[in-house]
DNA sequence: TCGATATATGCTCCGTGTGAGTATATATCG
DNA sequence: CGATATATACTCACACGGAGCATATATCGA
């Protein structure tokens, strides 16, 4: 899964039609899976990679064509700052909210969400027989969706796609059965589990950028800090409070100025700055948490 | 690699005579990587297991004992409740600071760190013949072991394993060299890249036990306070602040009282507490954040 | 030319969380 | 019966972070 951020926008690498993931068999002869990797969809993409994170290994029996022949498969995310050379062959970048319509809040909550996500959710959840397992799943909906007491909370992206995927809403529930029509509302599915993989990744990444500065990893060398945040609420799918964003990455000394300012852009001119690496050495655990709101 | 918490001790699993976590093949057959992991680990430890977690996944050329045939080699970590049979086999419970002796800081810094430890890695950074190297040395030393103007993290478990790697002080480095005569300080060695993956483990856990209730799969049905303190202390390798342990796992709602208090202990009988378990499906982010020291 | 608009940048207020210290209650042990 | 060990409660202080406001400087359109 390889991640990037343009015009404000969170994109992942697909190929085929954008209904899958890169991927591909790991090459003998590399010296470990990581620089096989790096080598492999540097390749593939023509991209230089940054940041790489090894995100689960499977090896389920379901994923097997064959029973005797069982595949293993190592899920990688990795970041990338985009735009440098086009991707190769049929691979294309494109925004994860595609798959994702539900989990862009940036512009208030999508209005699918209460419209019909939830709807068909609770629907689901009084379908159990069960009075224990109805509860039970109207507490996991409240939780990942936000109901009730609770509020959003944007790492919850795997839950959210679980929930989806036992209600059956999702496409991908219905491989091998009756192919039943889902809604846009759902977003559009992937080969294998690649959603599932997505929604991991998503989910690890707006985990990660709260205390590592990965952020950077999918910046331009230089940079206004009101691109950084539009990066960062890209990823989290929601806005931060701009006074307190500029605050904290100041304070921590995660940037340093260039000198330079902007010229193209409307308004008054910002100035440029660039990531201080240096902090990555200077500190084991700095953080460009990202000021939420409080419940 | 097994964890378990007993009279105050963090313990690992290990076999043949301590020098190695257990291990074994996948056998083909099961549902997924998770469940086979299971039923291999109960079988041969005798232990149920809780909580399961995936590590990493290697493929290291240099791991390989035949070039053409590559093994792939996935690590996990589990949580056990111990004592409730005995170990199969040769395998049994260590203390996991017998192969980490400087990582445990609850009776203060232990005296082989400036004594012995940080003046052979100041010697070793001296004997860069690059300045950068040496000063990059320097620095690394500094912030994972907390010297100058850093203070002791206690996460950094596997940056401080690497640096003796590199510094040649720990035995493992001189695998398929000239046998040099290590300090027991730097504790014993263990096959393969068996203490990395330990140092991976604890350096997991301790920063887990920050955000999520995982400490709790390793307490008893029912436990004091302090008993939870105590464990959290033995995982961290360092001492919290009473009250406000006690005033965070409270206010949290993480545990609810039983009714019944201690009677065998020393001093004044305590109140015995549970685990909520319902706090995991009320909350998605449920943390024992352990109290620590201000810089 | 000038006002509307968009962006940049700085400052203040205040509630909450959390580190730290202190005090009191109740048991065992010598 | 005093020393000691543990349990439990209360208070203080400070820093962090959420929220709102004020001001500076550019572009764009009427």
């Amino acid at each position: 899964m390889l991640v990037a951020v343009t015009a404000g926008q969170p994109r992942v690498m697909s190929g085929e039609n954008g209904n899958a993931l890169p991927s591909g068999p790991f090459e003998l002869g590399h010296r470990s899976l990581q620089s096989g990797l790096r080598d492999w969809v540097e390749q593939q993409t023509r991209h230089p990679l940054g940041y790489i994170e090894q995100l689960y290994t499977f090896a389920d029996r379901d994923r097997a064509v064959d029973e005797a022949e069982r595949v293993i498969s190592i899920s990688y995310l990795a970041l990338a700052r985009e735009g440098q050379a086009a991707p190769a062959d049929k691979a294309r970048w494109r925004n994860w909210y595609d798959y994702f319509p539900w989990e862009d809040h940036r512009d208030g909550v999508p209005p699918a969400l209460p419209n019909v996500i939830v709807p068909q959710l609770n629907a689901w959840a009084k379908a159990a027989d069960n009075l224990s397992v109805r509860s039970e799943r109207q507490q996991r909906t409240a939780v990942a969706f936000g109901l009730d007491r609770h509020s959003w909370n944007e790492e919850l992206v795997l839950q959210r796609y679980e929930l989806l995927y036992e209600a059956a809403l999702v496409e991908e529930a219905h491989r091998n059965k009756v192919k039943a029509n889902t809604l846009s509302v759902f977003g559009p599915a992937m080969a294998a589990d690649h959603r599932r993989i997505l929604a991991t990744g998503i989910a690890r990444l707006r985990a990660k950028i709260k205390y590592r500065p990965v952020v950077f990893e999918l910046m331009p060398p230089t940079f206004t800090l009101l691109q950084l945040q539009r990066s960062v609420e890209a990823l989290a799918g929601r806005l931060v409070h701009k006074p307190n964003f500029r605050r904290l990455v100041e304070q921590q000394e995660l940037v340093e100025e260039t000198g330079a300012m902007t010229t193209d852009m409307r308004g008054r001119p910002a100035k440029l700055f660039r990531f201080r690496h240096s902090v990555l050495a200077e500190r084991a655990v700095a953080g460009t948490k990202l000021p939420l709101t409080r419940a």
